[in-house]
DNA sequence: ATAGCATGATACCCAGGCGTAGGTTATAGA
DNA sequence: TCTATAACCTACGCCTGGGTATCATGCTAT
């Protein structure tokens, strides 16, 4: 058992967190390792004694991106709530984590087009694997509750896998407009994203009744 | 005045449609401009005879893009109807678009995160102010929109620059989900488009009374 | 038919970038 | 104090890929 000031998963998660802002820049092919190495402070050879490859680098990146997700919308789905309020929860919770790990939230999304086309070794097409589960997880967990919700008279009936796409859609958009402000605080990305999802669940039609929406 | 089978106009737009195509599939920093000839089935010496650079390439490809998207929605929004009509009318418009042109679709879609960042040349920073002022004059129109919506009681209120993001968003995002299917007709595109319009319109909380959506 | 131009192919140069081999420092244990 | 190993750095090999310079081919007009 090693106790340094230093350990190895330290190392690790500080080549991480370099890559996804180095990777949010310029994406992954406009990307050089000594470019992540610029960010880090460091030379190439930190870079290649934690990570076998520059694609493993940023497989590991969007892994965590979408282990971190997951981990946020389970917690979500498992507390109490009507299906309405779970879903809103998520949603809300989504919208504030990629405001928080824009870096992250980005190189997710450009991963998810990379699906394929590359990744040659077997060893990152386990990762590959793990990270579409993830994701596939996620996304079934949201059509499960979108479910309940219809069921209950809670939500418009509709198809859910249908409309999962572009809910989660505009929120990965925000890695495309949004930007971080000095002025920014919890409370302000807690309101933007309060607006966001509140369109997202009751749309932009007025009602035909003088109800306002929540 | 030269009357040929082929006029240099039919070269360009043979080059640009193989390079939305291969920019689609690796993206720009990861595509060659052999694999574009590739695709063009033929040499380098094609594109260079007609294009400056890479950049040039990707630049006219983005503009192309978003010319016709401006055009289509501009014919929309001068047409007849009620705001909520031409709301209604543009998003099935421009997600008809995504589906039918998806290789260009995508490559508008990676272009806007490379604003900035690239693009030495003073003409390509031109071209670049075109294809931003193109995406501007759409986002206002539809802004426009809202607001009449909202002022004759239609829409429901809110911040239309906010809420313009998250539904271009979620059209942009199925550039990531779909892809073109062997039995895909324009009437199954059709109804694709309409249940993501209607959804983004009307949002999927259940009304209060029994009010079913259009 | 032939000069001239539009169009396309081929060969090449050179910068940049991935990955590696081997050296260097520092820490831990004996 | 001495050695082994973890952690990191330096220098380089080699290939890819953007861009160019040059050559080949056909179409048009006189």
């Amino acid at each position: 058992m090693k106790v340094s000031v230093r350990s190895k998963s330290d190392g690790r998660k500080e080549i991480l967190d370099a890559a996804a802002v180095a990777f949010m820049e310029y994406g992954f092919a406009g990307t050089s390792i000594d470019m992540v190495a610029e960010v880090l402070g460091s030379t190439k050879g930190k870079i290649y004694y934690h990570f076998k490859s520059k694609t493993s680098l940023f497989l590991d990146v969007h892994r965590e991106t979408m282990t971190t997700y997951i981990e946020a919308v389970e917690e979500v789905a498992k507390g109490p709530g009507t299906p309405l309020d779970k879903l809103s929860g998520i949603l809300t919770t989504l919208a504030t984590q990629v405001m928080e790990r824009l870096p992250y939230a980005k190189v997710a999304v450009e991963g998810v087009d990379m699906h394929m086309s590359r990744s040659t070794t077997p060893e990152q097409r386990a990762v590959l694997r793990e990270i579409i589960d993830l994701r596939d997880r996620g996304e079934a967990i949201l059509v499960r509750i979108i479910e309940d919700g219809i069921e209950q008279g809670l939500l418009r009936p509709c198809n859910p896998r249908l409309i999962v796409k572009p809910m989660l859609g505009a929120l990965n958009w925000m890695t495309v407009w949004y930007r971080p402000r000095p002025q920014d605080t919890p409370e302000s990305r807690k309101a933007l994203a309060d607006t966001l999802v509140n369109y997202l669940l009751n749309g932009i039609v007025a009602p035909a009744d003088g109800r306002a929406s929540a």
